[in-house]
DNA sequence: AGCCAGACTTAGTACATGGCGA
DNA sequence: TCGCCATGTACTAAGTCTGGCT
């Protein structure tokens, strides 16, 4: 069952209430100014059409749509969904174009009132059960077969991809589904190797899919009646749904966009939809609102949590521990995987980086209603809040999602998704497997700007590489023999993981030698499998490969191997930093940069003086324990001069997003095992994590 | 042939945490 | 033991890519 999400809202003034991070940063600051402009051509109609939608417009042709699949449900679901993506455009044809005039309103001031749908007013449940009752079926190994028959239906000319598919998975899916249900809490199952293992290729993402549904946010809980609220310097009493848009803005006084106009407007707009008539009526000017009480009483709960006994902190913190494990987890294809965000987007005013038009607006509360719950038919289902009903219910391998739902801000999709652990994200890096393989092609002709990526697709040609299974002593080995760009030639032999080389076996199944081996990935002869895979052979193969080779160079040029750890990792950055400036990652120097930075100056030189001082003694008097001290304080120092001169040149410079996203974590991997440097070092929980592949694969002379 | 919804990816920001020195 | 600060995490906005439609 979907739970509610109580969690320590309370006080978290801004994260609960302003829907973005929201800071000033000076980077976007004239972004909308011309991002209005810019997107005008592509991006204006479908805004100004789904903003101009009101929500019950929204809702109206949602509903109908829902009731139709209700009718046709439990048929086969792919051709299902298709089906209703036309009658959705047809709907929207036909329903939402006359109302054209009505601008950007999501919310019709009566939706909240005329229906029962708020979180505290569940009731009924008997609906629900009968569906639920039908849809569910124990783990039925026949009926992933029917599913797999399915797919094959579609896909026979992959029939040849189908038997490399790993058997031992599907046999092993039954037991091993239900043992993981009984018990997975029990028992960490070891760490699941999925890089060793083979992936579908038919572009299911897939095969069984349970998860527990996401956590609603916390219901509104209105407030202790001291607390006031002033209109015109008069006390007025809000009505639950206007209270609760107004604590939005309470929460916020402290912030500088209170003071915006586009924000002051658009809230003001969006919180009197919320308002009875007659709130409406008589409030009618912003600034004669008065809601420093409510700040106030905010401020307060923040305060009076910060100075929670440990006991009651820590039963907070247990409770939140035990939704992550209870809603935090889905099962994927046998494997117990982490949800990055199971928790559904409390509502607040939206606050978009930089000067956003659309700053200020109601996000409004999501309701069951407005979920759809993507899981395996033969599943366990999440289950909507007693009272409520999801969306819909959908069966789609075809997609990593587990739940989504649309915002009202600007009419995107959100999604609950995977964690970047999990295979289904991590995997993603097969694209490095691709990497590797075209390395070499793409190094000898690295011609840099805006034509990288038709160079990197297009030119090298079946004749150019020979595959081996075998060759050397080596298995699957590939050969690159062509003329590189100024006639000269280039040989290699690269070993490449068994699935590049059957990947590579695909590309030039039916081709002649002087075929392309890269083309014609966008026409039907080649799978989707294969086009997945071509995803990554675009740009982004460009700039991580440069990013990735760049970093195996500065790497090699900047360690020696004389160097202390702390040395060492400088030399690391160092290399980093070098990548993010290729890849121009900069960011705007930390607020408390020049703050951090003095102080760590005065360590330094408080370092400095006890050094002088022990030098002193040791001179006095020379016993060992002294010349022990010094030398401590000599590598204090060190590590100390060495993380200032690091932090300095980081400055402007984010390294993330080159480590995370651009960098082949091999490199880093080896190198840390060629110097014994602790892989904590450089990957932090999240992103050793992430790379478990790699640090699990790469040996210290691996070479990119 | 261009558009655009849908599905990812990337990235900025606030907040929580935990380690370390005083 | 306490408080500070660097680091990590959660959250979610924004960007990118693509297939399928018109």
């Amino acid at each position: 069952m979907a739970v509610i999400w109580r969690g320590n809202t309370q006080d978290r003034l801004y994260q609960d209430t302003i829907s973005s991070g929201g800071g000033n940063s000076h980077k976007h600051k004239d972004k909308y100014k011309d991002k209005e402009h810019k997107h005008k051509d592509h991006k204006k109609d479908r805004e100004r059409d789904k903003s101009k939608y009101g929500n019950s417009d929204h809702k109206e042709f949602s509903e109908k749509k829902h009731r139709e699949k209700e009718r046709i449900k439990h048929e086969d679901v792919s051709t299902d969904r298709h089906k209703d993506k036309h009658k959705e455009k047809d709907h929207r044809k036909d329903e939402i174009k006359p109302k054209k005039e009505k601008e950007n309103g999501f919310a019709s001031p009566h939706r909240i009132k005329t229906e029962p749908d708020n979180d505290h007013f569940y009731h009924s449940p008997k609906s629900l059960k009968r569906q639920r009752d039908n849809d569910e079926t124990e783990f039925k190994p026949k009926k992933i077969k029917i599913e797999n028959d399915r797919v094959d239906k579609k896909t026979k000319k992959r029939k040849q991809d189908e038997d490399i598919k790993p058997k031992k998975t599907q046999k092993n899916k039954k037991g091993e589904v239900a043992d993981g249900k009984k018990k997975a809490k029990k028992e960490p199952e070891e760490k699941w190797k999925w890089w060793e293992e083979e992936r579908a290729t038919d572009g299911s993402k897939w095969r069984f899919l349970e998860h527990k549904g996401p956590v609603m946010a916390a219901p509104y809980e209105p407030l202790p009646s001291k607390v006031r609220f002033f209109y015109d310097g008069k006390q007025m009493k809000l009505g639950p749904e206007a209270e609760e848009v107004a604590t939005f803005f309470a929460k916020m006084l402290d912030h500088e966009y209170t003071t915006k106009d586009a924000f002051r407007k658009n809230f003001f707009k969006d919180w009197r939809k919320e308002m009875t008539s007659e709130e409406k009526s008589k409030i009618t000017d912003l600034k004669k609102c008065n809601f420093n009480e409510m700040g106030e009483y905010f401020k307060a709960q923040s305060e009076a949590r910060k100075a929670m006994t440990k006991d009651d902190k820590l039963k907070i913190k247990v409770e939140n521990e035990r939704l992550l494990q209870e809603y935090g987890f889905c099962i994927m294809d046998n494997h117990k995987e982490r949800i990055a965000n199971f928790r559904i987007e409390p509502p607040g005013l939206f606050r978009g980086r930089g000067d956003h038009p659309k700053m200020g607006m109601l996000k409004r509360r999501i309701r069951p209603e407005d979920i759809i719950i993507n899981c395996s038919k033969d599943s366990k289902h999440p289950k909507p809040p007693p009272g409520t009903k999801w969306k819909e219910l959908r069966h789609d391998n075809k997609v990593t999602w587990l739940v989504s739902w649309t915002e009202n801000i600007q009419g995107s999709i959100k999604y609950i998704m995977l964690n970047p652990s999990s295979r289904i994200k991590a995997g993603s890096s097969l694209l490095w497997l691709m990497v590797v393989a075209l390395a070499l092609r793409a190094g000898n002709e690295k011609e840099e700007g805006e034509s990288a990526d038709t160079v990197g697709c297009c030119s090298l040609r079946v004749e150019h590489i020979n595959l081996y299974p075998e060759k050397d002593g080596q298995e699957f080995v590939v050969e690159f023999d062509f003329l590189g760009k100024d006639s000269i030639r280039y040989y290699n032999k690269v070993p490449v993981e068994k699935r590049v080389f059957k990947n590579l076996q695909l590309f030039m199944e039916n081709k002649q030698p002087e075929d392309d081996l890269f083309d014609r990935l966008n026409t039907s002869i080649l799978n989707k499998h294969l086009q997945e895979l071509m995803d990554g052979l675009t740009a982004k193969v460009f700039r991580t490969y440069n990013a990735s080779i760049t970093l195996q160079q500065q790497l090699k040029e900047l360690t020696s191997p004389d160097e202390n750890l702390p040395a060492k990792i400088l030399s690391y950055n160092r290399a980093n930093r070098a990548v993010a400036i290729l890849c121009n990652h900069q960011r705007a120097p930390p607020k408390t940069f020049e703050k951090s930075m003095q102080n760590l100056q005065t360590k330094i030189d408080a370092k400095k003086d006890q050094l002088s001082d022990a030098k002193r003694d040791v001179k006095i008097c020379g016993c060992d324990w002294l010349k022990k001290a010094v030398e401590r304080l000599e590598e204090q120092l060190m590590k100390l001069e060495v993380q200032a001169t690091d932090r300095e040149e980081n400055k402007q410079i984010a390294l993330g997003t080159s480590k995370l996203n651009y960098l082949d974590p091999r490199i880093s991997v080896a190198w840390c095992k060629k110097w014994g440097i602790p892989i904590e070092k450089i990957y932090n929980k999240t992103q050793r994590e992430k790379f478990a592949w790699a640090i699990d694969m790469a040996e210290d002379d691996y070479e990119f």
